[in-house]
DNA sequence: GTACACATTTATAATAAATCCAAGATTGGA
DNA sequence: TCCAATCTTGGATTTATTATAAATGTGTAC
């Protein structure tokens, strides 16, 4: 049995086809794909696989704790493999989304000093170094 | 003149009164509401209103820096006229989204040291003070 | 191995947010 | 007042997501 294979099976989900490829795309793409980027992707090696197999395939993952939903300020929904706490960083120019590592320990954060929180997200906008070298 | 009006003539926004009652709204409503909340309210004293005005609108504001969009995991934009760095913490329980003022000085950040940065947000999920001390 | 119960996947349809577009209304300046 | 530019409107589209019900696949007891 593969490695996803196991893993999923570990956290309690069964390792279908579509699961185990699904869930490899997402490690091996860590780019934060759509639902469609995955999708398109996918159908090519999986003729009959449908699209809400994906979606629900994604929220199982996320209810699992398995993926996350990476979202700035669009309107489709992104998924990330990586649920450790890290920080995006998405390039107004080129479109990309980058990780980076975050260490909140310093955050000051006041109003909210008797509210549980359970998660946390940092993301950033601007334009990338990539961009800004290549610039006219 | 109102001194929407002013503000927005200083922002080189003609005051139209749909783009008034808008901001004004907006500034009244710091619960950012999304453009339906927007729309059902404001469609009450103005019935010409068309939901496209106030897409238009906020998109415009957005340009302008005289507003902000809001993303929490959520399918629908929701704006806020505060254009202030801060953060949102988003109750789980019972919906509310809440502001917090939060200083990143101590924020370490790595793998994005060359980039430049215009906009920087931050949200928390969680349970707020109200849900922790009310359940059951 | 077979049968059965249950889990998964599929296709289609429904819903809802956001955008597009062309026509009509409004505005500011000559 | 008139004109040109800007703004607003309403309806039609597009696109993401969810719901539903039928079909398929899977694990287990026999």
């Amino acid at each position: 049995m593969s490695e996803t294979a196991e893993r999923l099976k570990r956290n309690n989900i069964r390792p279908s086809y579509a699961r185990i490829r699904i869930m490899e795309y997402l490690m091996e793409h860590p780019v934060h794909p759509t639902v469609e980027d995955i999708y398109q992707n996918l159908v090519k090696e999986i003729p009959t696989l449908s699209k809400t197999t994906v979606y629900n395939t994604l929220d199982l993952f996320v209810r699992h704790n398995l993926a996350r939903v990476v979202t700035i300020e669009e309107n489709e929904t992104r998924y990330d493999a990586d649920t450790t706490n890290h920080g995006h960083f998405k390039c107004e120019t080129c479109g990309s989304v980058y990780d980076f590592t975050i260490n909140d320990d310093g955050l000051e954060t006041k109003g909210i000093g008797d509210f549980a929180v359970t998660e946390k997200h940092v993301y950033f906008k601007g334009i990338c170094k990539k961009c800004l070298y290549s610039k006219e």
